[in-house]
DNA sequence: CTATTCACG
DNA sequence: ACGTACGTGAATAGT
């Protein structure tokens, strides 16, 4: 039987532009998401249904019968984004290439297209699916031939349709549906329903009075209200109507059998899909639809022989052959538990794609073993390669990964730090058109003998070994290369190092610190309440809003999307309206110490008295490490109170804690980005750094300077890097905002060069799509495309900071490199155990602290060479609070 | 799962 | 009229 599919390619590409994120763009900038979620659904569903026959439809530009019937149809819409438009001929070219037929008519929509041809395939006994987005279809599934897969949302959420399909999710037939949509309405169409009639009602009175018509003569029949509403909206129900009925008699010039699926140029959609850089649908559209006949197909799976060795003898002798591998070698470690926090269940090796050997957790521990592993992985070793090597190093300890040569993680968050995300499943199918989930693993499958973890273990090492090829071929291409060598790599083995010795917590000093946070929060609870004259849930902004503006009638400052705002900000602001504010806020401050740090901490210390955070190195879009499972990046400092916080990391017995951190790194930074000669020497001379600028702003010696110029100064070399514009200054000055537009204005004029490398930052990443750093990290920037000027706005600020931010990033990690290294070539023993963006502390013997000052500054100061010197405070204490 | 708030650089 | 400085992680409430 032939089986036709017709799609409705306006509504599906429209849904896949607002299911996909617009930063789905080529390296080049062009904006592919529609075009992309468009065509995987296509795959998608040639792969799923096997028609013989396809079409897609098209809204035809111009008016139609429906906008000649109701000239406010689908008036309620948004306009059509430039960046969706701009998607629509790279679709049909796509179409064109693989040879699907496109149809459009003027005068009439995508939809009537589809139920021309749909009702006319089905009369000749054809099957037919209509793939579409819009409910209108509904109505063709009255033939028993025709099928709706109904694309709910996104781009893969689809559900098919019949008959009995379409009753149960409406409760009328799909002859029926015009007269439910006629009363339901459709507001994205602009259709008001009836008022008072639902989706319910409206099946109940569809199905008991069959049409419109029937309803409205049995309108005696109805109770009051929803009479009078029937009766009121008589017209706009007739009228809706007339909108959903779907045209099915066009005269289109096409029949169904010029629809059939015929050869397609196998290189021509490979080289539009190289250009459009969709690497993974190649390989699914093969898997799809089938090679149109050519000689070789690439391998869309992986074979894969892997060898679970089960002695320790074996073993050993396996990883000992490993080591004279001719090239690198990969490893994929197995976690029954959460990765890198557990000893290894398994660790699958590779030294070609077509082997690997698994041996399994019990057989690490053995000594034989264990040393075949050092020597295999450490120093002298192949080349390893790894996904997630930190993690990998903390399940392999003690046995050091020296060896690592490659993370393959690491390698695609510089290729694009904004992804977020770094599977090894989704990038080998992304970069290799390589499937490497094993088609025999079926879910839900009980592995008793650990045989599918294994062979699946192995295949992730295996498909390593093609992975880093294609990722080290990206990154040299974007001069990536050397940021992953120098930077990158060295880091993953400090991070590890930090993670592994964590930070000593003060038990006692954490629990008394409680215990006092607590009695507080019950006594302002207490006084809070008592102004509220009511007790309720003090967390609760839904609640505190109704006491604050309804009950207590203050006066809202700003709003968010669900009410008046009660931050911090705001509070402020009402402090001399009512006295509950001020304990409002203190409790606030009081609550979040407690609920964040007092009583998050402890929990977290591990058998060794310590707390081990997760450092992330592909966290952030800038370059910056993030910290997690605990942040020990936002431990309380700003306030005393908070700072207290800070006393609860010590350092160990007969140690110090040493913090030294970076003196205004960024604005340093940004001083030499711009190479602007009054920046550069206002940083420069030291001193005063704030000072010096308000100097050259308000044009008065150094020594001269008041508070005022100081403060304002200092705002706004701290807000240069991020964009900030007069309003964000006189919010944070509390000034007028022409006052600080006039002082925004000066400083530029003080700093000519600072305005100019600004413009030319913003107009580089609008050309290239990314902004680099430095070193070369890059940054893709979609939202300079945005046709939403706020969010082209919020890109451009994103391409002003990015460099900066990132650039620091780049020396600060590089510092910690140099650092480590000191510290080994000169031999002393403390350790690293925080970074916090510009500042790092380490945990140093006594009797080291004065040489590992020296050492420490004379590294960070020496990392790179800047238009200006970097300057590092050094603070030395038994905690964290006293190391400053 | 989202919104709000708030801690840090 | 809106929104207004970048980058994070975490707690809490409520749908």
């Amino acid at each position: 039987m032939a089986k036709l599919l017709l799609l409705d390619g306006h509504s599906l590409a429209y849904r896949a532009f607002y299911a996909l994120p617009t930063d789905l763009a080529t390296s080049a900038g062009t904006v592919t998401n529609a075009v992309y979620g468009f065509t995987s659904m296509l795959v998608k569903v040639l792969g799923d249904e096997k028609p013989d026959h396809v079409a897609v439809a098209f809204d035809a530009p111009g008016p139609t019968f429906r906008s000649e019937l109701d000239d406010t149809y689908k008036a309620g819409r948004k306009e059509t984004p430039d960046l969706f438009k701009a998607q629509l001929p790279l679709i049909r070219e796509v179409l064109a290439t693989l040879g699907v037929p496109v149809i459009e008519e003027s005068g009439v929509e995508a939809d009537d297209v589809i139920g021309t041809l749909a009702t006319a395939a089905a009369a000749e006994g054809v099957d037919v699916v209509v793939v579409t987005g819009d409910r209108d279809a509904y109505q063709l599934v009255a033939d028993p031939h025709v099928k709706v897969l109904y694309n709910r949302r996104g781009v893969s959420d689809y559900v098919l349709y019949d008959e009995a399909g379409i009753l149960e999710r409406t409760g009328v037939t799909p002859t029926q549906y015009p007269e439910y949509a006629a009363l339901r309405g459709d507001t994205s169409d602009n259709l008001p329903g009836v008022p008072g009639i639902g989706e319910k009602t409206a099946a109940k009175l569809v199905g008991a009075y069959s049409t419109l018509e029937g309803v409205y003569e049995h309108l005696d029949e109805l109770p009051p209200r929803q009479r009078a509403n029937l009766a009121e909206w008589r017209d706009q129900a007739f009228h809706n109507r007339a909108m959903s009925l779907l045209r099915r008699d066009l005269d289109l010039g096409v029949s169904t059998a010029d629809l059939r699926i015929g050869t397609w140029d196998r290189d021509a959609v490979r080289d539009l899909f190289t250009r459009l850089e969709f690497r993974t649908l190649y390989p699914r559209l093969l898997e799809a639809v089938g090679d149109p006949g050519s000689e070789e197909s690439p391998a869309a799976t992986l074979d894969v022989e892997v060898e679970v060795v089960a002695d320790p003898e074996v073993a050993a002798g396996a990883l000992r052959a490993l080591v004279d591998a001719a090239g690198p070698v990969a490893a994929d470690g197995r976690w029954t538990g959460r990765e890198g926090h557990s000893p290894l269940d398994g660790l699958a090796l590779a030294a070609s794609p077509e082997r690997a050997v698994f041996v399994p957790g019990d057989l690490l521990g053995e000594p034989g073993v264990r040393s075949a592993l050092a020597a295999l992985v450490g120093e002298g070793g192949p080349p390893v390669v790894a996904h997630r090597a930190k993690e990998l190093m903390h399940g392999l300890a003690p046995v050091d990964l020296t060896g690592l040569d490659r993370d393959t993680a690491v390698m695609a968050y510089l290729l694009d730090p904004g992804e977020g995300r770094y599977d090894l499943d989704e990038l080998v199918l992304r970069f290799c058109g390589v499937e490497v989930t094993s088609p025999d693993a079926v879910e839900g499958t009980l592995d008793f003998g650990g045989e599918e973890a294994a062979r699946a273990s192995g295949r992730r090492a295996a498909a390593l070994l093609l992975l880093v090829d294609a990722l080290r071929e990206a990154l040299e291409a974007r001069d990536l290369d050397e940021l992953y060598r120098r930077i990158e790599l060295p880091l993953v083995h400090v991070l590890a190092r930090m993670e592994q010795v964590g930070v000593r917590i003060d038990v006692e000093f954490l629990d008394d610190l409680r215990a006092q946070l607590a009695t507080e929060i019950d006594d302002l609870t207490r006084r809070v309440h008592a102004h509220a004259g009511e007790p309720f849930a003090l967390n609760s902004v839904p609640q505190l809003r109704r006491i604050l503006f309804e009950k207590l009638g203050l006066t809202p400052v700003k709003k968010t999307k669900t009410g008046p705002s009660t931050d911090a900000d705001s509070l402020q602001k009402l402090a001399g309206e009512h006295p509950i504010v001020a304990d409002l806020l203190r409790y606030r401050e009081v609550e979040k110490l407690r609920s964040t740090y007092a009583d998050a901490l402890p929990p977290l210390i591990a058998a060794d008295g310590r707390i081990h955070a997760t450092f992330n190195q592909l966290a952030t879009t800038t370059g910056r490490i993030s910290s997690e499972a605990p942040n020990l990046q936002n431990v309380p400092v700003r306030t005393a109170d908070g700072r207290e916080m800070r006393r609860a990391f010590v350092a160990d017995d007969g140690c110090g804690l040493l913090s030294a951190d970076y003196s205004q790194i960024e604005l340093r930074i940004l001083a030499h980005l711009a190479d602007d000669p009054g920046l550069i020497d206002a940083v420069a001379r030291g001193a005063d750094v704030h000072a010096a600028t308000a100097a050259r702003v308000f044009g008065v010696e150094e020594t001269e300077v008041d508070a005022h110029q100081r403060r304002f100064a200092k705002v706004v070399n701290y807000g240069l890097a991020y964009g900030m514009e007069a309003y964000g200054l006189a919010q944070r000055l509390d000034i007028p905002t022409d006052d600080a537009r006039e002082i925004l204005d000066s400083y530029f004029e003080g700093f000519p060069r600072v305005r100019e490398y600004m413009d030319r930052t913003v107009h580089e990443a609008r050309d290239r799509g990314y902004t680099t750093t430095i070193f070369g990290r890059r940054r893709q920037i979609a939202e300079l495309a945005s046709d939403n000027f706020r969010i082209r706005q919020m890109g451009e600020r994103m391409a002003q900071n990015a460099p900066v931010q990132g650039s620091a990033a780049d020396v600060f990690k590089l510092a910690m490199i140099d650092v480590d290294r000191a510290f080994a070539e000169r031999g002393l023993t403390g350790r690293m155990i925080l970074t916090v963006h510009d500042e790092l502390v380490f945990e140093v013997p006594l009797a080291e602290r004065v040489l590992t000052e020296e050492v420490v500054r004379a590294a960070m100061v020496g990392v790179v060479e800047l238009r200006v010197p970097l300057e590092v405070g050094i603070g030395f204490g038994p905690n964290w609070a006293e190391a400053k």
